[in-house]
DNA sequence: TACCGTTAGGTTGTACGCAACTGAACCGTG
DNA sequence: CACGGTTCAGTTGCGTACAACCTAACGGTA
């Protein structure tokens, strides 16, 4: 996951050194503390709501898609039940959503909206526009990220275990 | 952090909904499943090393810098002593850094490379490669992803906090 | 020199994220 | 029907992240 050298260096901002091991060549260090430091962008807009940003992003999947399995929530946001069980139940207690054994299938748990997350959804719709406030980004650039990290998703998806 | 609807929404490869909420118009969703997902790739190659994502980071500051205090590391990875200090314990532990407090301002703690912890910098240079080529992505997407990150990290800096 | 605000590093508490495991429910086959 | 493999949630343990707080050391000023 490094930039390796390149014959016209000039061609790139970053002037990388010689160094292949340099912080400065490792995308993977900086798409890190790009997550990193973005998702801590979210947590004073978050926070009046009372939410994480991983619970922020399971909010997400049950306003756009309603009720959800575990399985379904870990498939859309690409978790696993060690993560999503304790964060469903704190979300549970805050009052947002409900759990109830499925009737077809006893082994799997929907995740459903109370009223009071399904309010929570209008004050939410402000977030983005605060983050991207916060930030100072332009449209464009938040498109041209988003479309540089399309490939990632999917070349993360067919990789090799 | 919205992609916002365009009046030719044709242009974007996945066709937004309606839903100024909806998921995968999220860019800071697709950047944190990116991060993920790349740092879990990393954990087949680095496992050999004994080293997670995070120390693997910390080594190669230090194998590009020599000794660095932890304020220096923090500055460099991002990250504040509350991280760090387990962090670096475990790297000690591991017999990678060892600790002394500096000469001149009793307040700072060198982190420096132990012979091991130098030696070690051979076997990590063949990882970069390894995670590159179990990802299946090209240079030029990944350049491409580096120069959209780029502004990120620039406007993180600057952000309102 | 004594005082006081600042800085560096560490600790505590909370919340992910993931590997590994557990137990219950499901399901195909004999 | 019985049984063995699979699937789904949940739990445990470990390693980040980060806020909040603590202590020691520093440094300028009266």
């Amino acid at each position: 996951m490094t930039i390796e050298a390149r014959p016209t260096p000039a061609a790139q901002e970053a002037a990388p050194s010689e160094d292949p091991l340099a912080l400065d060549r490792q995308v993977c260090f900086a798409l890190a503390v790009a997550s990193r430091n973005v998702i801590g962008l979210y947590r004073p807009a978050l926070e009046p709501l009372g939410l994480t940003h991983p619970q922020y992003l399971v909010m997400l999947a049950l306003w756009q898609h309603g009720g959800l399995s575990v399985k379904e929530l870990g498939r859309l946001l690409q978790l696993d039940s060690g993560t999503l069980s304790p964060l469903v139940k704190r979300l549970t207690i805050s009052g947002l959503v409900t759990k109830e054994r499925s009737q077809d299938d006893e082994r799997s748990v929907v995740v459903s909206l109370t009223p009071a997350g399904r309010a929570l959804r209008q004050r939410a719709e402000a977030v983005p526009h605060e983050v991207v406030a916060r930030l100072g980004l332009s449209q464009d650039q938040l498109i041209t990220l988003h479309q540089a990290l399309l490939p990632v998703l999917r070349a993360v998806e067919h990789a090799t275990p």
